[in-house]
DNA sequence: GAATAAGTGGGGAATAGTGGGTGATTATCG
DNA sequence: CGATAATCACCCACTATTCCCCACTTATTC
């Protein structure tokens, strides 16, 4: 399970650090892609092969399904950490996600998730202002403390 | 079940310490995230991952579920007290809750609260104030969270 | 008043963050 | 087709931070 919030810098070679809690789940592989909200997705290499599973099985009739194939599997780059626990981003991915220097990685239950840090500000903003109303539209009774 | 209220002060490498007596059900690790108020919560690991497996379920389809899942995932460490039964605090916790160096920590039932002790002190007074009103618009008998 | 437990402070070793160098492979261009 | 440039992967080095262990002091209890 991945958690936490964690702030770093990209170096001039584009790479970043991965939280040392994580780097273990990375040991196969690290599956990067683009995410929703402009942010970065890592994947471990089984969640991923159960990801990509689910979507290759969605219908090849349906042209919806045949866009969201396309998008997942061509952003999508299977990589490696180095020795010191770093991965480097690719360049398409780090030009969507907006990310120059200061980058913030963070840990979403099963995946990571990098941010640069200024759209993660705006984002913790968005999530505080909603968590309030959202949390008390959920209906399990034990998540609202 | 956790009770009392108990004051600290964080030294200078920002550690705080549990209460003695709740030592033992962190043994597992504890897992510190953002409360509501600006107070940090403590979950024992069995208590945190029956909630995280609950918030895990929600669907990842959903912008607000999205967002939730960040906040709480991303918000929460999972850590572990040291030999004297100290807990370090994550800096984005500590600058949530605005701490400084006097600290309380409050048993609330399922999970431990810790509040800078000024924002404590002015929380009590609201719940204080509050008590009497509060209490009479609630029906049913589980007044005891 | 002594002994035990708990709060606070600090030191040292190990780990993590950041920067850079070198060689190999690929792409580009003459 | 060859040569040059660029990118990537792997290596190492330095510095800052964190974590773990220990010591001391204060409070409490018998």
């Amino acid at each position: 399970m991945f958690l936490g919030e964690y702030e770093y810098r990209l170096d001039q070679k584009g790479r970043v650090a991965i939280p040392p809690k994580s780097r273990g789940d990375f040991q196969d592989g690290i599956i990067v892609t683009r995410g929703y909200d402009n942010c970065i997705v890592a994947y471990t290499a089984s969640t991923w092969d159960r990801l990509a599973e689910e979507y290759a099985s969605l219908p090849g009739t349906d042209q919806g399904a045949r866009r969201v194939n396309r998008l997942v599997f061509s952003s999508a780059f299977r990589l490696n950490l180095d020795r010191l626990g770093r991965l480097g981003l690719p360049v398409p991915l780090r030009e969507y996600a907006q990310i120059d220097e200061e980058v913030v990685v963070a840990g979403v239950g099963r995946h990571l998730e990098i941010w640069s840090k200024e759209l993660w500000i705006r984002e913790r903003e968005l999530m505080e202002e909603q968590a309030s109303e959202i949390a008390q539209g959920l209906t399990s009774g034990t998540l609202a403390q």
